[in-house]
DNA sequence: ATGGTAAGTGCAATCCACTTGCAGTAACGG
DNA sequence: CCGTTACTGCAAGTGGATTGCACTTACCAT
C-alpha cells in the first residue's frame, strides 16, 4: 500500500498541494517547520497558501505519515516523515540551529521504573539534547 | 545569602510584586505557567499586571532562582523554584494535565556516547514523559 | 465520461502566548 | 531624604498557529 492508497483509505484525498508537501518532506535531511516547508514550496514554484501547509501537516500527522516535534527554545513546531524510520531523538546546535538525528533511545527500560515510581501509565516520551555542533565549537 | 541579598547583589531590587511572585512559586507543588501564576496572585488579592509576572519570571530565571520548562503540547512555558532541588524531569498526564516530578535522570552516561557519535559538545538536555495518571487511568 | 458530494483550498480574520514602548512609580544606596 | 535607575502598568505589537466561509477539486457511483 503506497502513500496515496494510505491517504485514500482514510477518506482523505491526494491533492496537488498534499503531494507537494510530502515531496518536500521526503527530500529534507532534517525536520522542517511549517514556515520552512512553505519557503521550500515557494522556491519550487508551488502555488500554495501557508494555511494549507498547516492543514496538510495536521492531516498527515493524523494519518501517522509524519511525526511532529517541538524542540526547545524554538517557538515553532517541526515535522519529519515517519516512513519506516525507527524511533529516534534529536540534538540541536545552540549556535546555528542545526538539527541532527540521534539513533539511540535508552528509555525502554526506564519506562518500567517510572511506571512503578509514579503509578502513571507511560505513553510517550520526548528527549532532546542541545549543544554546539562541530562547526560552531 | 538569602534570596533578597541575591537579588540585590545582581543590581536588581526586591519589590512588592517580585516578593509575591516568589512566594507563589515557593508554595506550588508543580511548575506554574505565567497565566496560572497570575491567577494565583489574583486569588491572593495581589494587584499585579500579567506583563509584570512575565518580566519577573525572566528576571528570576536570569538570576538562576527559577527554572523554565517547556512541556510538549502545552503551548506555554512553566517555571519552578530552583532552590537547592536537584536536576530532575517531569511526567504529565495526557488527560488531566497533572505534572509530577521524576527524581531520576539516566542521561549522564549517555552524554559521552552522543558527543562521540555526533561530535557535538552537549550542553543541555530535556526529557519528558507523558501518559495517564492514577486518577485518569 | 460525468455529476454529486464532501474533502480540500485560499483569503481574511482571529486567537493566544508572549514581547515591547513609554511614561509614571518606587526601591534603596549615598 | 534625595537622586538614580530598576520596576510597573497600560496599550499596542509580534509571530506562530487556528478558524470561518465561500469557492474548488478529487474521486467514486452511476
Amino acid at each position: 500500500m503506497d502513500v496515496k492508497d494510505e491517504i485514500r483509505a482514510s477518506g482523505k484525498r491526494m491533492t496537488r498541494t498534499r503531494r507537494a508537501v510530502l515531496s518536500v518532506l521526503e527530500r529534507s535531511q532534517y525536520p522542517l517547520s511549517p514556515a520552512e516547508l512553505y519557503a521550500q514550496l515557494k522556491k519550487h514554484k508551488v502555488a500554495i497558501d501557508l494555511v494549507t501547509v498547516y492543514r496538510n501537516l495536521v492531516a498527515l500527522k493524523e494519518l501517522g505519515l509524519v511525526t511532529q516535534l517541538e524542540l526547545h527554545q524554538e517557538g515553532q513546531v517541526r515535522y519529519e516523515m515517519r516512513e519506516g524510520r525507527r524511533h529516534h531523538h534529536h540534538i540541536r546546535c545552540k549556535s546555528c540551529g542545526r538539527i541532527v538525528d540521534l539513533l539511540l533511545c535508552p528509555l525502554k527500560k526506564l519506562t518500567a521504573v517510572i511506571e512503578k515510581e509514579t503509578r502513571f501509565v507511560v505513553g510517550d516520551h520526548s528527549l532532546e539534547f542541545s549543544g554546539w555542533c562541530p562547526r560552531c565549537q
